[in-house]
DNA sequence: GTTGCTCCTCCAGTGGCTAGAGGTTGTAGC
DNA sequence: GCTACAACCTCTAGCCACTGGAGGAGCAAC
């Protein structure tokens, strides 16, 4: 038994799927790992760890390119972490613009929905309202997803 | 001058994009259009509130799909709006759902940038925080973007 | 007639995976 | 040692909803 993880395993303590770490690998998120005879990847401990930290990253909604940057900055511990910081920042921002947007949109839906007359589609409101935007109080130049 | 408006013009009433406006046709959400004698798409002023549907309806984070099954309700006002109202209820609970992942996220990321010492990326809890999920108060298996 | 704008088609790329084909390696049981 | 089977490998294509670019044709104004 050589030491170092198969990727199932990795996978398995990781929590991220085994097609997505080797999709990882391959845009370079992950340095490039220790084979077995058999060409097998090897994990150790820390790139383990690594994974985690991507997909608690990505859990949070962080962009593949951004983590890039904190794992990065995570390697050189003696760096300033205002970087860091300001990724953060940005994403709560974002997060926090995202939820306004998400509410007006709440209210409007809601609208659409109690104006349903749970009869025909030629006097729905569900309908109507999405015909004419001009009744709308969504109006965010968003997205809304 | 042909009756009908060219696609510039249908993108401007509308607000969607010329190039969207020609993949809508392409996946079949608008219905072949008329052409002029040298090849220009032509629109009426039904197609031009069809666009308007359409985009408001993706404003509102509806699918394509779920946009197919609308304009075909729209286009038969006879039937009942059942669907129509399920299809709006659906989005509405999944607005509901983004906004409170949201909100735990928000909270999550707040932790983050009021923990951050603004030093050195060694006592940085931003990484730090990414790197120990077992520390984070967001844990849903959530689309969290 | 020529400038310059809009339009046409076709193809490739985005992000972040996911799924499948077709082949190899490793392991457990007999 | 042999066989079955899981887990691995690479490579390719597909998902959604667009977006952008190349290269060419049409059209209106000067």
């Amino acid at each position: 038994m050589d030491h170092g993880l198969a990727i199932g395993r990795a996978a398995e303590l990781s929590g991220v799927k085994v097609p997505t770490i080797r999709y990882y690998e391959e845009i370079g998120l992950l340095p490039a790992l220790q084979r077995t005879d058999g060409n097998r990847r090897l994990y150790a401990r820390a790139d383990v760890d690594r994974l985690a930290f991507i997909r608690h990253a990505r859990e949070l909604g962080f962009e593949l390119d951004a983590i890039r940057t904190l794992l990065h900055l995570q390697d050189e511990p003696s760096q300033p972490c205002a970087d860091a910081d300001a990724i953060a920042k940005a994403r709560l921002e974002e997060v926090r613009r995202r939820i306004l947007s998400l509410r007006a949109l709440e209210a409007e839906l809601q609208r659409m929905v109690e104006g349903c007359s749970h009869g025909r589609v030629e006097t729905c409101r569900v309908i109507e309202i999405l015909a004419d935007h001009s009744e709308c109080r969504f109006h965010e130049n968003n997205q809304a997803a």
